[in-house]
DNA sequence: TTTCCACAGGAATAAAGGGCGA
DNA sequence: TCGCCCTTTATTCCTGTGGAAA
């Protein structure tokens, strides 16, 4: 058997949490008007006025989490000289948290003391909110939400009632604030009208990074994050050409820094060169279809593995009814009933929206119709290995 | 200009499952 | 234990869509 001991290999990282999302940085490099804009949404908090409800929106990665870190923080530590300011953050991300009653679930868990903690299901929603109040008005003070991935949530009665607290009397102690951060561009055109004027009182729109940009960014963090001299030319840029490619992508450009740097001290080398940014990006790819599909049904994954098996085959794009086909073979196969068009239909457009899938609408006119044609945005190697992980382990 | 096709996707509803309080 | 209240996952039904063909 091969020895598996803990040995220190010469280490290429200095600081490695600098390339991790929790770690906030002295300085946001290139979202100078975006932070402009935030810090005057946040001016009343300190001035002792009830804080703004503040919505933030932009594609994923651009900076609206690490903006909100580095300014609320900034926030705390000014607030602190302030008499009479009892400032308080909550921070949830709603990825995950599919309605309004799973939100003040967690909101409730992450106030309350760790035995008193309530469980998803079972409560009335009324009781549900009755808590989240209570705990609320208990904590006092000028109180900030900070609601990540806000759009996660399909029903909009509880950012309707959180905005409308103090004014309907479920809290008379505390102030309230509401910062609500989309990747959804869309998002604020599907609330309501009253809960998008509650909500979005104050707007900041970050605008995606370009390539340059995050060549900025990826510097700022391998500075600290690595040793001199260990990263090769053309690594920076590459993770930067990449992370602009993925929508101007700050996260996936670090995360993929990040992972060149893991498999280079796997490997036990001194130097993270481009092949091991080639490399990162493949098992990325991999991680993130794992990822997207870990909690979804049998027949979900069944779904992506019927459009898989097309594309090895070269006969995709493929139209919803070809993906039916070997769908209906694989569900033979693992002795289930398939499931109706209508939920393959779902399927297919849930991941497009995981960004696994990409979909195309052709309309063919009289006699052909209109419908959708998909094909994988990932390459077939990542999906396959990433199914069959999920497949095995689930087996 | 109208018709037609092939779906896409919204809405209503059902079934199954889990936690809570009485 | 039972009824209630919530969830997730699925089905059925139905309307809307939009561009080529008639």
């Amino acid at each position: 058997m091969a020895d598996f001991g803990f040995q220190p290999t010469g280490n290429i990282f200095r600081e490695r949490e600098a390339l991790l999302e929790e770690w906030t940085p002295d300085e946001l490099v290139g979202r100078d008007e975006e932070l402009r804009q935030y810090h005057a949404a946040l001016q009343p908090v300190i001035e002792g006025e009830t804080p703004s409800n503040i919505f933030l929106y932009g594609k994923s990665g651009v900076g609206k989490t690490a903006a909100t870190r580095f300014l609320l923080e900034l926030l705390e530590r000014d607030s602190r000289d302030v008499d009479g300011l009892d400032l308080h953050t909550v921070e949830i991300n709603c990825d995950g948290l599919n309605s309004s009653y799973q939100t003040a679930v967690t909101l409730v868990n992450e106030l309350r003391d760790p035995r008193r903690q309530i469980s998803n299901t079972g409560y009335p929603q009324a009781s549900v909110y009755e808590f989240l109040f209570e705990e609320l008005d208990k904590l006092g003070g000028t109180i900030l939400i900070v609601l990540d991935e806000v759009d996660h949530i399909q029903d909009d009665s509880l950012l309707y009632k959180l905005p409308r607290a103090r004014s309907n009397g479920d809290i008379e102690e505390a102030r309230l604030g509401v910062i609500g951060i989309s990747n959804d561009l869309n998002f604020q055109d599907q609330l309501n009208s009253k809960v998008r004027s509650s909500l979005c009182e104050k707007r900041v729109s970050f605008s995606a990074y370009n390539a340059n940009e995050l060549c900025e960014v990826l510097r700022q963090r391998e500075s600290v994050a690595f040793e001199d001299g260990v990263i090769d030319d053309g690594v920076i840029q590459m993770c930067a050409a990449y992370g602009a490619k993925d929508s101007g992508d700050a996260r996936q450009a670090l995360d993929l820094l990040l992972e060149s740097g893991d498999i280079a001290r796997e490997h036990n080398v001194e130097m993270v060169t481009e092949a091991h940014v080639q490399k990162a990006r493949e098992r990325l790819q991999r991680d993130q279809i794992i990822e997207g599909i870990r909690n979804y049904s049998r027949h979900g994954q069944l779904v992506l593995w019927a459009l898989t098996l097309l594309a090895e085959e070269g006969k995709t794009p493929a139209r919803t009814r070809e993906v039916r086909q070997p769908y209906e073979v694989l569900c033979e196969k693992e002795m289930s009933d398939p499931v109706s068009d209508r939920a393959v239909r779902e399927y297919l457009s849930e991941l497009e929206t995981l960004g696994i899938i990409s979909s195309n609408q052709i309309n063919r006119g009289k006699g052909g119709g209109k419908y959708k044609e998909h094909e994988l945005e990932q390459s077939v190697a990542s999906v396959k290995a990433g199914l069959s992980e999920l497949l095995d382990t689930e087996a």
